[in-house]
DNA sequence: ACAAACTTTCACAAATTACTGAAATTATTG
DNA sequence: CAATAATTTCAGTAATTTGTGAAAGTTTGT
């Protein structure tokens, strides 16, 4: 039987494997996992030995953390140091990952998209038709994508998944 | 004015930058991106001069590529060495790579949790309610994540998607 | 305004990941 | 089966990314 430590020092590695499989490196996504399943906001100090990382390591990784809009600073009264804390709903926490995935992912790559789609259309030769309708088909999906992106951004998650699983029963007896 | 190749070069290269976002490396996502656009398959030589990339590095990434279930060999009548092509079908490139990160991701990430959970409420101290209920939001999160995945694997994505924009568009009219 | 407490920055070091090229292996042809 | 053609492997190297720690910067309290 483990203790509660070893648990939490489980999921804390684990996450940060998954961070660098993502692109957050791995002492951003401990981080992220630390001040995740704690009950009460840390301080930069308590970070540091809890992972046992540096003290300009802690500060770039919460630095990112908050640019991606997922921890935040905490005013703890009384308190001179800084406190850290992370969203702690997750559907809103991915919900802040899609955002920013969004903007510094997909967003560029639409454009770039675009633009080819466009630069080809502008060449009259007829043996570009392949390579216009392949990158037409990628603009379309991400299109789409960031369609259903802004429906997620804009309702609770929960009711729109049970709305799509009420439809995909709908659509199982139709075809059916 | 852009020529063909001065388009395809910029997808090319934009490709494999977003490739090493994701956990992909540049090479493998720049081989796939110049498959993708391809009319016809290539061979190992003609991918390593387009890219300018050594004949190893282009052997390994393609056996990644095609360990990811997104390119394949082809052989051309009458010719000895092996061509390459990669799924031309956007949806169904999506769906595979969704299958392989489900796989090395998802997965484990819930065995994890749930294995975490459990241990947790082998514990009797109550102060370990917090870390609970947080691993186990996480863990509905995933299981959610994973319903929907499969729903997506087993109906045309278009369709779904569809569905889902009537059911917001209805869900939107209701609450308003 | 000074000192103490704390945080951030950044040059350098360490660790990790990707790439090369030549040798080994495998497949094909006459 | 020997010769040729093509592919794969892998040890070494190069490139990139991540982490450290000390100096610089900032904030707070007296």
């Amino acid at each position: 039987m483990e203790t509660v430590d070893q648990v939490k020092e489980k999921f804390i590695l684990h996450w940060g494997e998954m961070g660098s499989l993502w692109g957050i490196n791995r002492t951003m996504a401990q981080i992220h996992a630390l001040l995740f399943i704690s009950d009460k906001p840390l301080s930069a100090n308590e970070i540091m030995d809890e992972l046992a990382i540096s003290r300009g390591n802690v500060s770039m990784a919460l630095r990112e953390l908050i640019a991606w809009g997922i921890a935040s600073r905490v005013h703890v009264k009384g308190e001179r140091r800084e406190y850290y804390t992370t969203e702690k709903d997750v559907w809103t926490m991915f919900r802040m990952i899609a955002r920013e995935r969004k903007k510094r992912e997909v967003d560029p790559t639409i454009n770039v998209l675009r633009d080819s789609v466009a630069q080809l259309n502008a060449i009259p030769d007829a043996n570009v038709a392949y390579e216009r309708e392949q990158l037409q088909s990628l603009l379309n999906f991400f299109e789409t994508s960031v369609q259903v992106y802004e429906d997620l951004e804009t309702h609770n998650p929960n009711s729109i998944l049970k709305l799509l699983g009420t439809a995909l029963r709908v659509k199982s007896a139709i075809s059916s």
